[in-house]
DNA sequence: TATCGACATGTCAACTATGAAATGTCACTG
DNA sequence: CAGTGACATTTCATAGTTGACATGTCGATA
């Protein structure tokens, strides 16, 4: 499972505990990559625990538990990273399902999606280049060799989506009653 | 759940046999956007069917049903498409994860992993180039549109991983021992 | 000191997805 | 005409994911 390598990847970075995991989740990582609830990550935990790939290295507050990866689990995670990576694994992405799917709608809808895509994508870099210009830490701390790939992944995905976008508005004949390429099943 | 709209998106495009569903799935969509085995796809047809968004139009061979989109599946799948498209919905990519968990790996072993998706990211995008140069439909007949699209964004998000895995070569010092950015706490 | 919001974990039912296995048809080829 | 491979669908047990609900602690502030 996909689920319990990322947990093992973010405590090789440091140690957490499973609500900060959780909201590691919501970040970059949830956003490009793999998403995950608190309901899933503490089971998750106490059984990576149980394997003795991580362990719990302080008990603090409110019954928090701080979470670390162990020497068996390193390896574990660098085995993974390092096995295969052939063919795909997982692939769930609603958004780029969207896109794939605006062929089926009328030229007149599908340039009024891409142009969204393309607004949106343009805004979205925008914000992540503030970010990362102002220097200000694009992820925590003990986590920023992290947060700086991640940061400049989206950043590049951000683009591509946003120039893929712009190519597609120009395949797609503004004239919704118009000939061209892009065949399409009109609205009934 | 995206499974349906990705069905609805399909059918809207051309009629199709819930086997000729499953082959579409291992294309591009399934390699980018949504993966599905036939094993969901027959139950999520029946499920369409009952709601009236897709209809059986022909019987054939070997108990052979070709669906095809109704008026009022059509309907819900522009209001989906067109729809908030707000917030990102399911995201869910092994290839991603892995790259985002370089970060957990000591120097060596990361730019190991970087040189190895940059090349594969080279193939990948020089045989897709090589299909589309040809020519060749690169998505069948009544699938042209989505095809091109399709191939046009796995193109791009091909060169931009590669861009990305070349730019973080960069990052990484080459001397294993070497101090510099990319904090990274090494295999024990 | 009462209250509020962030911190922190947990349970559970419902839903979704995956892999293995089974079954049978049809067209083609030797 | 036997065999093979693509076509075509189904069942089912297992595993993974989600949302709703539950519970309680701690620190700051009004």
């Amino acid at each position: 499972m996909s689920l319990s390598h990322a947990l093992l990847g973010l405590l090789a970075l440091a140690p957490a505990s499973g609500y900060e995991l959780a909201k590691e989740f919501e970040g970059d990582i949830g956003r490009y990559a793999w998403q995950a609830g608190h309901t899933g990550i503490y089971p998750e935990l106490a059984k990576l625990a149980e394997r003795g790939l991580v362990q719990v290295t302080e008990h603090g507050p409110r019954g928090r538990r701080t979470y670390d990866i162990t020497a068996a689990g390193r390896q574990e995670l660098r085995s993974w990273l390092l096995s295969p990576a052939e063919r795909g694994g997982t692939v769930r992405n609603e958004q780029v399902l969207r896109m794939f799917l605006i062929s089926a709608l009328e030229p007149a809808d599908a340039r009024r999606m891409l142009q969204g895509i393309a607004e949106r994508t343009a805004q979205d870099a925008a914000e992540l280049r503030g970010v990362l210009a102002k220097g200000a830490d694009p992820g925590r701390g003990a986590r920023a060799g992290f947060g700086l790939l991640a940061a400049e992944f989206g950043l590049r995905q951000y683009d591509a989506v946003h120039e893929w976008a712009l190519w597609a508005l120009d395949q797609i004949p503004e004239d919704a009653q118009a000939v061209a390429a892009p065949t399409v099943r009109g609205l009934v």
